[in-house]
DNA sequence: GTTTATTTTAAACAGATTTTAATAATTTTG
DNA sequence: CAAAATTATTAAAATCTGTTTAAAATAAAC
């Protein structure tokens, strides 16, 4: 562990004011509750970010570049497509079981101020189809599979992948599911969001 | 139109609170704002409503209720399946692009305070799929369709229809569209997800 | 060991929402 | 149709935000 001298005390306000944003949603945490449960002064907070947007920045830009690379990774690897799918499926389900609010989380973020480009690149590269895209086009000329315009298919992919985790809340009071059952109804998601879309992709 | 005094200055509150969230975004419009264009005193505010957030809820539910019975009665209708679907999908995305940021609002509120289970019952009313998931397993059992999980595809199919919305401005930043552009992406979007759908069910 | 830079602190600021308590208007009712 | 009771409106004060300031404690450099 670091000396709580300087860049600890950064670091243990943003793993709290993380916590605190997670857990109750970023607008009814306030900057005093952040400062007293990391145990420092109020006016770190300002000191080491300028305001509570950009500590709100800082924890997000960390949030994607923790996880993105996996995600990016996959998308351009040379892989069959049909693998390509299952595994990007599971890792991104891994990475969102692990870390259940990072969907609304994010999208919160994205609709707090859609109009500053800035948060929207870190979320950007996430997002280079360019390689997928090809091989759906390839495949289809090979007959392999129906022909889909390539941009729609992925932002059906992904809706599939992270919709149900925005909406968690919803589906558990719906189906009136446990904990345990919430967890077996992603678990389930993997394989239906596969065969969905595969079975959708047969010529 | 209603007298002023009573009921008319508290919808006119609630109509110009709804048009400012959606326009800069909850947090982003104070209750100052709202009661100078509403053009009444900032007492009333908490008077008619106890607090900002309180109006939110009731907005929010004012939006459910007034969109909600489209939806539900599509889902319920004796219809053939595959028209249902299409329908489903063009009365859904209709509502969404009339009111775009439609999506964005109601799910900030559910990641706000998820705990609140009171706000998620007006939510909850809209997706009754008893009949849609009977459908399913009745022409499953015909050989019409491939089976498929009722409550994972219904699901998909509003996961399909309601995520771009959410991630518009994303979508709009990553494929360089302007407004026209993007509302033909959506306009697309339409067939696109009824095929996906119809197809992965084939049997 | 004095100077310099960094980190921490308490107090005050400007902004917001909410509450209070008093006044005006409307409706009820005897 | 007045008196009473309820409802609507107002201005001012109280409370809670995020942020700033300026001074004190600590660590680093010369």
């Amino acid at each position: 562990m670091d000396t709580k001298h300087g860049n600890a005390t950064r670091l243990k306000l943003m793993e709290t004011a993380r916590e605190l944003f997670i857990a109750k949603g970023v607008d009814r945490v306030g900057v005093r509750e952040i400062a007293s449960k990391a145990g420092v002064n109020l006016s770190l907070m300002n000191y080491y970010f300028q305001s509570k947007e950009n500590l709100l920045e800082q924890i997000f830009e960390q949030s994607i570049k923790d996880n993105g690379q996996k995600i990016r990774q996959i998308l351009n690897a040379d892989m069959p497509l049909d693998q390509k799918i299952k595994t990007y499926i599971n890792a991104y389900i891994d990475i969102l079981t692990e870390d259940p609010l990072l969907v609304p989380f994010v999208l919160s973020i994205i609709h707090r101020n859609a109009e500053q480009a800035s948060r929207l690149k870190a979320v950007h590269t996430l997002y280079n189809t360019e390689t997928f895209s090809n091989q759906l086009k390839h495949e289809a000329e090979l007959g392999n599979i129906r022909k889909v315009d390539p941009e729609q298919f992925f932002i059906s992919m992904i809706s599939l992948i992270l919709f149900p985790f925005a909406i968690k809340w919803l589906i558990g009071y719906r189906m009136t599911l446990n904990k345990e059952q919430m967890a077996q109804f992603l678990e389930d998601r993997r394989e239906h969001v596969y065969d969905l879309l595969m079975n959708s992709l047969r010529p």
